[in-house]
DNA sequence: TTGTAAGCGTTATCAG
DNA sequence: CTGATAACGCTTACAA
């Protein structure tokens, strides 16, 4: 019988302290064909006894499968730190991984040309990835293509070349803001995005344009910063006719912009609208608390991982899952 | 020569190409004893035309190693959202791991009891650790020391069990503070913070001691929120000789307290300081803005990855490194 | 400077 | 219901 000396119990010591075949404890362990009851038992027990873990190196060589998937967020910088929603986002993922067997490696933004892209990808050490809010031209989404890895987005491919995601009900989002900002008496919204090549992006401006046609506008900060939020804001207050109500695309551009119209000496609400998304506690604390849609990071948690094991394992993966998204009225949307 | 089934390239096609043993190959890809350059020149071309990437399963088998590291933090939920640490150290130290070869799987807070903390560590999946902010009863802390898995911290070990750590200068946060302060004639300073069990925490209570002695004092919030930290500051400003300025923990809490002071009738800065620290974004544009001591997450994490890599190969890890922090002065500590 | 061959600890294919 | 045994694709003594 083979003796670990590194320390560690192999299958080999389980099955002689259980009187059996490796191939017998390789079985109770992976349940991939019935073993008599009072086997499975004693095995178990040996196993216990010896503190045995399968090596999960061994069991790769093995089934050619690592276990492990990627996850990667196309932004950083302030971007992610005012992000909730990737704060949210990115435990919840993990843990639904780790549910099913599998750990989560973090892929941080990389620059095209970077060394490590091909080695995560092609080394085997990931069976397949998640990539929040991907960009076309990402290095690492354009890596994770080339290499055939098995891939779900949360959020879609821009180009639409991916059927396989998970994304919030932006459509809805549109919606609701609409019907709430004209319910309230607002007539010349605006809205308040900044450039992305991200699908969100685009969902919101063409539902913003399906909801509001000629009446609407669009105002585009420089970047998520106060700052440029503000300026772009301040701006479109100045015009000959300025909006009534800002539907901004984050919750943090909705703080900017709230800003924005009290130094123009316009009320929040009374004067001019302010809603954001996010629903982050931003939004709630702020002065006065602001409208905002809530979204709901956790619950993308399973439908990802689910999708992406089917299609790791080849199965047929669910359709793509659409997050209910839900308003929230604050004052800054009351006249 | 064995034929790869699956598609993938093995070192034995490398070495077949190549005219040489897959001793050579393995040698040119590790480093570890001189080829002939020659050869070496033919190996690599024969790798590359064949796209050859070693198997990292194949590899960690051989050697024992996983060549990935985990990444945990103590706490989730608005904390983490609100701390805008995490967001920076996060991608900062997945790119040193991958910059040495290791990957970084991203370990969510476990609850006591998980059954997923044992097969993390026990199946030999990582190398290695990294805690940041750790708590001395989290589970995985635990088990990560049980399992005598190497870990590096990012904050101490509140009850110094662990001398493998990095963490920001404290105890020069403090001085900077105290200095600042009494230098724009505050008097009554009082440290605003909240229970939690993490190194800095002992660390402020105990440099604010040493700066402020018996005119100083603490006031202690709920929890992050701003409601909580409005509510205790609101409370500490009617008391009989209420503060005149707020050392705040977190800018996040710094925030909070501005916002107190207005609602009762003071102006920040010439009426009651504020300063906070982090230097987040949030600070810097709030109104007014608020002086912070920023801090430099990016900064750990090279040394937690050297560190650690040292820990792991068994070599004499550097000492614990202290990171820098630098006083920005805003408007809020101006009278 | 290079090669041979014995592991590393599983899974999976046959055969009983 | 259970076992032998050949992969899986590397690393690393040991030998030349």
């Amino acid at each position: 019988v083979k003796q670990a000396e590194n320390g560690r119990t192999t299958i080999f010591e389980v099955a002689e302290a259980a009187g059996v075949s490796i191939t017998t404890v390789s079985h109770v362990f992976s349940g991939k064909r019935r073993v008599h009851e009072e086997t499975r038992q004693r095995v178990i027990a040996a196993a216990t006894r010896l503190a045995y873990n399968p090596s999960s190196a061994a069991k790769a060589l093995a089934t050619g499968r690592s276990y492990a998937l990627a996850l990667q967020v196309s932004f950083s910088g302030e971007a992610l730190v005012l992000n909730s929603f990737f704060s949210a986002l990115l435990p919840a993922v993990s843990l639904a991984a780790v549910g099913r067997g599998y750990s989560l490696a973090y892929v941080p933004p990389l620059e095209a040309g970077n060394s490590f892209i091909g080695p995560l990808l092609n080394e085997g050490r990931v069976d397949g990835a998640v990539l929040v809010d991907p960009r076309v031209d990402d290095p690492f989404v354009q890596a994770v293509q080339a290499s055939r890895t098995p891939f779900v987005t949360v959020g879609r491919m821009p180009d639409g070349s991916s059927p396989f995601w998970i994304d919030n009900d932006h459509a809805r989002v549109c919606d609701l803001v609409s019907e709430h900002l004209r319910k309230e008496g607002y007539e010349r919204a605006a809205l308040l995005t900044i450039e992305a090549e991200v699908s969100y992006m685009a969902d919101y401006l063409d539902g913003f344009a399906a909801a509001f046609g000629d009446s609407g506008r669009v105002v585009v900060a420089e970047d998520f910063s106060n700052r440029a939020a503000i300026t772009a804001v301040a701006h479109a207050l100045q015009s000959r006719r300025p909006p009534d109500a800002f539907f901004c695309v984050h919750d943090q551009l909705a703080l900017a912009a709230a800003i924005a119209v009290e130094r123009a000496g316009l009320r929040v609400g009374a004067d001019v609208g302010v809603i954001g998304v996010g629903d982050s506690p931003f939004a709630r604390e702020a002065q006065p608390p602001l409208t905002s849609v809530a979204v709901f990071p956790e619950r993308f948690a399973e439908p990802t991982i689910t999708m992406l094991d089917a299609l790791i394992r080849g199965e047929a993966p669910e359709a793509p899952a659409v997050i209910p998204v839900r308003l929230v009225t604050r004052p800054s949307t009351r006249r």
